[in-house]
DNA sequence: GCTTTTGTTTATCGCTTCTTCAATTAAGGC
DNA sequence: GCCTTAATTGAAGAAGCGATAAACAAAAGC
């Protein structure tokens, strides 16, 4: 006879599969200090049976990290950086755009945050992977295209990653805001993702030949012309003019 | 005689302030599901103490909201956004720069986390203030330099404070990335995001115009010319031309 | 110097944690 | 319908949690 309290007998991999996506969201919402005996009461199974499938909790949240980061990571995301029939800023475009509609999600943001907390090395991995397989080509790309020095005649600066990363920043603080901080999130994000990115990408050229401009300088001083085409030579940036600049300075720092 | 392993008899007033300090530090290091006795351990007393100074672990972890939040709160803030004697951008810039210093604290930053994630509202209430004590103001003065309508003819929209939140979020993301994610930290964070702000605040009118005047249109339909004083007439925003633009599209959305 | 006050610890309660192992029960093959 | 296989559970161990009460010990007052 069907006993409501006996979870029905599952084919081990169907119970498996139960099990992680279950666990998933469970971590997502409580942190990954969870309680593997309130997964279970979740899940309609007793406590143990999770042992069954799992040789420990560790095991269940290494599992849940292939899950939801590594099989979520998309070969694309570095093709299209290089794909030089689009303007590296569009690439750029295109890259964060179908990025963040991917980590905008309650259990990839949430653990991820999670794991930080616990000095789990997986969000320092993961980042490190957007820095190397696609900013440092990205920059690269954009250095070529903007004219300035390959990165083998000069490195990649500190400051050009943190460009991106000020971009990706901001976009992924929309999600933090709504999913860690509980404020409402925004009516659309998608769009006002969208829309926050256009607005930062229309500086991100002259932003960074500015910085490479800089860092060039620094190496070489007072050699040749200005590199970088600006081929809409607008006013110098606000941080170019900073140290003389019309604006009234602060006081005290 | 002296008892290396008894703690010293202190002034509860002293006490209790160890007690915070180091609640403060251990909280942030292990996220605030902490255990007491671990607490207990490092700072050098007995478990059981600190209940004479505290009810219960709840109450301490409120005192460390007055104590990291509330009491690091600036007024001053408020009143630099207020100051018609500087440009709107030049507020902001003064604001960001000196919450920036505050806030891109170890347990500044990883408490607050800590507290989104286990869903205490502390972080909702907290950027709720920043929303509406600095950006909502900041918002309406901005609105009267550039020459747009009053908030009281036109609501503040909600895409007017994802602008200023994505450029906060920007830097704030220069900390996460380092006392969250465990990556290594720019070599001089607060040039690193002095250089973000800057760069940032460039595009800021132009795209606060953009976005008014496009919720204008929304609400008055082909009413008058079109607002907001774009004093340097550069190129529209990206985000603006998008939707006909001349970037390749994507093949599919 | 003795007493009073109070800062601090020892011992413990009741409950929960992750994990294990033998017992139980359901499904599949013949 | 029985038997084999294996999915699931009950019970329990060892350790840990927040919190409490009584005992101890160091400083303060007379």
């Amino acid at each position: 006879m069907a006993d409501p309290t006996r979870a029905r007998r599952l084919r081990p991999q169907d119970r498996e599969r139960q099990i992680v996506q279950g666990a998933i969201a469970f971590f997502a919402e409580v942190g990954l200090d969870g309680h593997t005996r309130e997964l279970a009461r979740r899940l309609g199974i007793t406590q143990p049976l999770l042992y069954r499938y799992f040789p420990s909790k560790e095991d269940l949240i290494e599992r849940i990290y292939q899950e939801v980061y590594l099989r979520r990571w998309k070969p694309e995301w570095e093709a299209v950086i290089a794909d030089r029939g689009l303007p590296c800023i569009e690439r750029f475009r295109r890259f964060e755009s179908d990025y963040q509609r991917v980590i905008h999600d309650y259990a990839w943001l949430r653990i991820f945050v999670s794991a930080g907390m616990k000095g789990y090395d997986l969000p320092r991995r993961y980042l490190g992977m957007v820095r190397e397989r696609v900013f440092a080509p990205l920059l690269a790309e954009m250095r070529r295209e903007y004219a300035l020095p390959a990165p083998d005649a000069l490195p990649l600066g500190e400051g050009e990653f943190e460009l991106l990363f000020g971009i990706h920043g901001a976009l992924v603080y929309v999600g933090l805001r709504g999913l860690v901080y509980g404020l409402a999130l925004p009516e659309d994000p998608v769009a006002t993702r969208a829309a926050l990115l256009d607005s930062a990408l229309v500086g991100l050229r002259q932003a960074h030949c500015t910085v490479v401009r800089r860092a060039l300088e620094a190496a070489f001083p007072g050699s040749g012309p200005p590199l970088g085409s600006p081929e809409t030579e607008q006013e110098e940036t606000h941080a170019a003019r900073r140290p003389s600049g019309p604006h009234p300075r602060e006081p005290r720092s």
